[in-house]
RNA sequence: GCCGCCUUAGCUCAGUUGGUUAGAGCGCUAGAUUGUGGAUCUAGAGGUCCCUGGUUCGAGACCAGGAGGCGGUACCA
């Protein structure tokens, strides 16, 4: 192989390697999370990575080829395949295609990887991971309440305190109303009202200057990007924004406002009210009240997709960058009500809702939030100083194994330098060291490499900072176990 | 997708108006300090200067195209 045929060793544009902790980080909230949508009788499913892509609903309109957004690939009978996107179409395909024989409603999990192709960008990969939890075939809003319970308990369990989160919720009946009210209800609207939630959604960034723009005229950004507007009248504009503003402090408030502008001119719009007045009620009484369920306006979340109530959770603690500005993360979670989505294998509409947890989000959030407390713990070391003694080595990490303690042997060629600075770098508690010396006395040396680093730092005048031998004690090689165990619990408290 | 900025050692970055063997800090490897990681000292290894093509006697520096990264914006099921 001449040079230039070497190929790079790089990973894929959006995608990238993982290991160690960050893998034990992300299998361990999975579980707890699992664990409480399990709770809550939902069972889980797993499904195919590939799909066809017209069971993903994903062909560009017109053409017979995918869409962007999803990575595609022909079959060899030319049929197209696409990675997943999310687990809810998915779902949906299942459900049709064992419809009879499912209990409904259904109510599974699923957890797993899906894949967009998009530009990526910082905590925003190609290929993440989702975990979803969703009932098919119940109404709103017995079932949606539901969800919205479920979800706080599973973002509790993730490791996020209970005053750490929100979950702000809005319905899309609502929404309607809202536009039937500033005159787009006809069919003929549906591009213009696409425009108004599209700029609606930019609320939070943009603020109302930013969504003034996007309604009217149009805006241009600061990279000198023109962003085409809805073009409303002013005053539909105004009224739009000040919807928005109008999220009241209780529940209750809002839902009364929002009554009093519906009511006789939107049957939509009612509709919503009476759904998001029923599900806080709901919510209320089973101990969620405006602190951790608050309707927001502002919430308008995917736009062809969701037709009732929608939620998303959100971190309320907004540690800060290395500049010393808020760190927004966005939404932690997400879900709604879809009951069109069966509908197109089925003709039938199926009421179905579900939610989604961001889990890459959820725990670059968490990571940020306690000060990487996700610090690795590595395996204890035993060092192999004789290479004719090593049945002995295996043999104590074996034990050391079998007492529940994570041990493993240095298998390297170095010598003991390396072997410790090895350890250090695995991040090892300690060093188990029997060389001639230790193993004529019968006894093995146990070196605490968490409070030998501890006592370095603290000992600035040097030379004898050998005496750190303080962090090692011998012990015969019966009691090893016994005293490995101790100097872990006792690291432990540090 | 569009706009802007960036790409030199494992990492963070210097590199003067184009001019010989391309540098620093940290890290890494080895040695010294009785058989010891984290302190100190010494030595060493490590670079297709993102790629391709062009301008030039000469390109890490200049030009064009491409790739990758960052930021903004659009889209986001």
């Amino acid at each position: 192989m001449t040079r230039t045929d070497k190929p790079k060793a790089r990973t894929a544009r959006g995608f990238r390697d993982r290991l160690g902790a960050e893998i034990a980080a992300e299998r361990d909230m999975l579980a707890r999370i699992s664990e409480v949508y399990e709770s809550w009788g939902f069972d889980p499913l797993d499904t195919p990575a590939l799909e066809y892509t017209d069971a993903l609903g994903k062909f560009l309109p017109d053409v017979d080829r995918p869409n962007d957004g999803v990575f595609s690939l022909q079959d060899d009978d030319e049929q197209w395949l696409s990675l997943r996107y999310d687990l809810t179409a998915p779902l949906a395909r299942f459900v049709a295609e064992n419809y009879d024989a499912l209990p409904k409603p259904f109510r599974r999990y699923a957890v797993g990887p899906v894949w967009r192709n998009e530009k990526p960008g910082p905590g925003r990969y190609r290929q993440f991971t989702q975990c979803d939890a969703d009932t098919v075939g119940a109404p709103a809003p017995f079932a949606d309440a539901e969800c919205i319970a479920m979800l706080a308990e599973a973002i509790e369990a993730a490791g996020v305190g209970r005053q750490d989160f929100i979950i702000r919720i809005n319905d899309r009946n609502v929404l309607t109303g809202l536009l039937e009210t500033i005159g787009l209800g006809g069919d003929d609207s549906a591009p213009q009202r696409l425009k108004v939630l599209r700029a609606m959604d930019k609320f939070t960034r943009l603020g109302d200057q930013g969504v003034r723009q996007l309604l009217g005229i149009g805006r241009k950004d600061e990279s000198g990007d023109f962003t085409e507007g809805a073009r409303l009248e002013d005053v539909d504009a105004e009224r739009v924004i000040t919807f928005m503003k109008s999220s009241a402090p209780t529940n209750v408030q809002s839902c009364s406002r929002l009554m009093e502008l519906f009511e006789g001119r939107s049957a939509a719009g009612a509709k919503g009210v009476e759904t998001l007045s029923a599900i806080t009620e709901l919510l209320k009484t089973a101990g969620y009240d405006e602190s951790r369920v608050i309707i927001d306006l502002t919430i308008i979340r995917g736009l062809e997709y969701y037709t009732g109530p929608v939620f998303e959770a959100e971190l309320l603690t907004a540690p800060l960058d290395e500049q010393g500005r808020p760190v927004r993360f966005g939404a932690i979670a997400s879900g709604g009500r879809y009951d069109d989505l069966v509908r197109r294998f089925k003709g039938v509409e199926v009421p179905a809702v579900g939610v989604s947890v961001g889990v890459s989000r959820l725990l670059a959030a968490l990571d940020f939030v306690r000060g990487r407390s996700l610090e690795e713990r590595g395996p204890v070391v035993v060092l192999a100083l004789e290479k004719d003694r090593m049945a002995d080595y295996q043999a104590m990490a074996a034990e050391l194994r079998r007492a529940g303690v994570r041990a493993e042997v240095y298998l390297g060629g170095a010598g003991m330098k390396a072997q410790l600075k090895y350890a250090d770098k695995r991040g090892a508690p300690l060093a188990v060291i029997q060389g001639s010396d230790e193993r004529a006395r019968g006894e093995v040396t146990i070196k605490d490499l968490v409070l030998g680093a501890r006592l370095a730092r603290e000992i600035e005048d040097n030379v004898k900072w050998r005496e750190g031998q303080a962090a090692q004690i011998s012990v015969p090689r019966a009691q090893m176990v016994d005293a490995a165990k101790r100097i872990i619990e006792g690291d432990r408290a540090w």
